[in-house]
RNA sequence: GCCCCGAUAGCUCAGUGGAUAGAGCGACUGCCUCCUAAGCAGUAGGUCGCGCGUUCGAGUCGCGCUCGGGGCGCCA
């Protein structure tokens, strides 16, 4: 099973390094996806200045060595190291035609013979040609949810991009741990507890266990905003709290389980692999910061400033042009967000040994990452050996554009835009099914499979207006649309009572639509792999959506059931190839994909 | 004031320095005796915000503008 960009990228050095010298077997073979061909390779332009030959030469005598498949007589790797197990580079049984055009395109087109045995590999192939990687430990800090506050509808993107992601780096093999950077410890919680010591315990318990997080959170909010007495209160008690004071942290324990509570639920409704074990509470850092503090302290990196530890990493200034810093240590002794985010990124490169991190994060945090990965690097945690990187997720504005204000009800609640995705996948329905209970289970799936789909399908760093309509779509470029493709290929095997991991066939490509839905589906793992690389799950959604509109065109134009003996059993596993591959990407991006619609 | 992000079809968005810039929605025209019409085939719709530059070649890279969003010391 090879990747058809890769196979095509391998013959063109290959014939590059016989024509040109040894030398060009290294060159980027430019290969892209082309209108005119299958792929053309712009490599010949590119090349033109440092072989001294114009580009149409280059191309030509490229095209004829890879026309008569002498590539494959000198094997060159394309980097030293690089070993890509399953690459046979027969050139002659890849390249159908190659034809110069323009200033120097290189069109290639693969033989269908080469195109049906990758088919009938990836078939085969457990993994569906997706490769493995190594098991480096990857941290992915995503969510973002917070004790006694529910989740809202902007909450929804680093959720479902960052479990995308997480699965993706599974599923190639990485170790992977989940952290959702559980906000449980910050000024908000004194907060908090001044407000239901205020309150008092009982009426605290009642609003909690009745799911009124938010009413309870903006009552206290309310009262720290406009009375500085109780936001003076607040600060002093999340230093008690953060001292281990009795009463406050049975009051913070309280808060906590609960927010627990909710957050299982709505994980689980959501398909989120978050558990329970993944949460990664502020707190959970609360005995390392006085060391932090002391580290960075000793190595110069953090000093005294206003009576507060700081670090002042370089080439950060603030609005006066003075250097901006990340605040260890608060002038009244209490720790903030800079504090447990500093903490954590050395627990995670240190202590778990991590080699990259990614931060699945709202763009509004562009800055303070920044900082915090310079502080790492000048404490000497963050080394070359490893990397972080900020996968910015865009912000949730409100229909003009700006803000959402909690305070003019603008913010919805992540439940209830769930709740209105299930519905309307539940209207389109209604008369459908007889089995209310399949209804419903169809229902659900379809709904959640749209919200999901709808946020991973567009490029994550994009912010984005509240908009139903556009979210909840379910017809289009959507999450149903690739789970009813899924229905009809089962539909298929159901109605000829078959089960598509009986189905290997062999392949034989009779015509346009089955040779467009073979070559498409050998991008899998180059999708997969893609996605790993940048943390941008849309890639693999689009891919998706390709690989949909692909066998649906197949599907339309090509009677499987139907068709004489020979070509019904290559047309079977067509079908069954294209159902593991869209099940698995879609199981990838975290969207259930109901048996039936 | 400085920093980060964005500006592509009526709307929402893709787009790896390559040829004639693509989807979906919406609009319009067709398609259910045929494996599920949540579908398919087709039509219309673009000075890729503006200017200059780099390049054989720029929506893509650089610089300067305009407009919008976000951020910039004890909230997270």
């Amino acid at each position: 099973m090879t990747d058809p960009e890769a196979a095509l990228g391998l013959a063109v050095q290959q014939a590059l390094a016989a024509e040109f010298g040894p030398e060009y077997g290294t060159a980027d073979p430019l290969i892209r996806p082309s209108s005119f061909a299958d792929y053309q390779s712009n490599a010949a332009m590119s090349l033109a200045r440092a072989i001294g030959r114009p580009p149409r030469d280059i191309a030509a005598s490229v095209a004829a060595r890879l026309a008569e498949g002498s590539a494959s007589a000198t094997v060159l790797r394309s980097s030293p190291g690089e070993d890509q197990p399953g690459t046979d580079l027969a050139g002659s049984d890849l390249v159908g035609s190659a034809e110069v055009s323009g200033p120097g395109f290189i069109n290639l087109t693969l033989r269908d013979s080469w195109i049906a045995a990758q088919a009938a590999a990836q078939l085969r192939d457990p993994r569906l040609g997706v490769p493995e990687e190594p098991a480096d430990l990857v941290v992915v800090d995503y969510s973002g949810p917070n004790v006694a506050k529910e989740l809202h509808a902007g909450h929804l993107r680093a959720t479902s991009v960052g479990d995308a992601v997480v699965r993706v780096l599974e599923y190639l093999g990485r170790k992977v741990v989940r952290a959702a950077h559980l906000g449980d410890w910050g000024t908000q919680f004194g907060m908090l507890i001044e407000h239901a010591l205020d309150v008092g315990q009982e009426a605290t318990y009642k609003q909690l266990v009745a799911g009124e997080f938010t009413a309870f959170y903006q009552a206290a909010r309310q009262k720290f905003d406009a009375n500085p007495d109780f936001a003076d209160r607040s600060r002093e008690r999340v230093v008690l709290l953060q001292a281990g004071d009795e009463q406050s942290v049975q009051l913070w324990t309280l808060l906590v389980d609960d927010s627990m509570e909710y957050l299982r639920a709505i994980y689980t409704r959501l398909d989120i692999t978050l558990t329970d074990a993944d949460m990664d509470p502020e707190s959970f850092y609360n005995p390392m910061l006085a060391d932090v503090c002391a580290e960075l302290e000793a190595s110069g990196v953090a000093v005294i400033s206003d009576g507060a530890l700081c670090a002042f990493p370089p080439g950060f200034t603030g609005r006066d042009g003075n250097p901006l810093p990340i605040i260890l240590r608060k002038s009244n002794g209490g720790y903030g967000y800079g504090s447990t985010d500093v903490a954590a990124i050395r627990y995670r490169l240190r202590d778990l040994g991590a080699q990259r991190i990614i931060y699945v994060v709202g763009s509004e945090q562009n800055l303070h990452l920044a900082m915090v990965f310079a502080v790492a690097k000048q404490a000497g945690w963050l080394t070359d050996k490893a990397s972080a990187e900020h996968a910015v997720v865009g912000l949730m504005t409100a229909k003009g554009g700006g803000r959402l204000k909690t305070r003019a009800g603008e913010q919805v609640k992540l439940v209830q835009l769930m709740d209105e995705a299930v519905e309307r996948a539940n209207q389109v329905i209604a008369d459908r099914y007889p089995d209310p209970v399949e209804r419903t289970r169809i229902a659900e799936a379809v709904g959640i499979g749209a919200l999901k789909y709808g946020d991973l399908s567009v490029a994550r760093d994009s912010s984005y207006a509240l908009d139903y309509d556009r979210m909840l779509a379910l017809t289009g470029n959507t999450g149903p649309y690739l789970q009813y493709a899924t229905a009809r290929i089962r539909s298929i095997f159901a109605r000829a009572g078959l089960d598509p991991a009986q189905s290997s066939g062999p392949i034989e490509l009779t015509g346009q639509p089955e040779r467009a839905l073979a070559l498409q589906l050998a991008g899998f793992g180059r999708a997969v792999a893609e996605v790993a690389e940048t943390a941008e799950p849309h890639k693999l959604a689009g891919y998706l959506f390709d690989t949909a509109s692909a066998f649906t065109t197949f599907y339309e134009q090509c009677p499987v059931l139907g068709a004489d003996e020979e070509i019904r059993q290559s047309r079977l596993a067509l079908c069954a190839l294209s159902l593991r591959v869209l099940v698995t990407g879609l199981g990838l991006l975290g969207i259930p994909v109901p048996e039936r619609m």
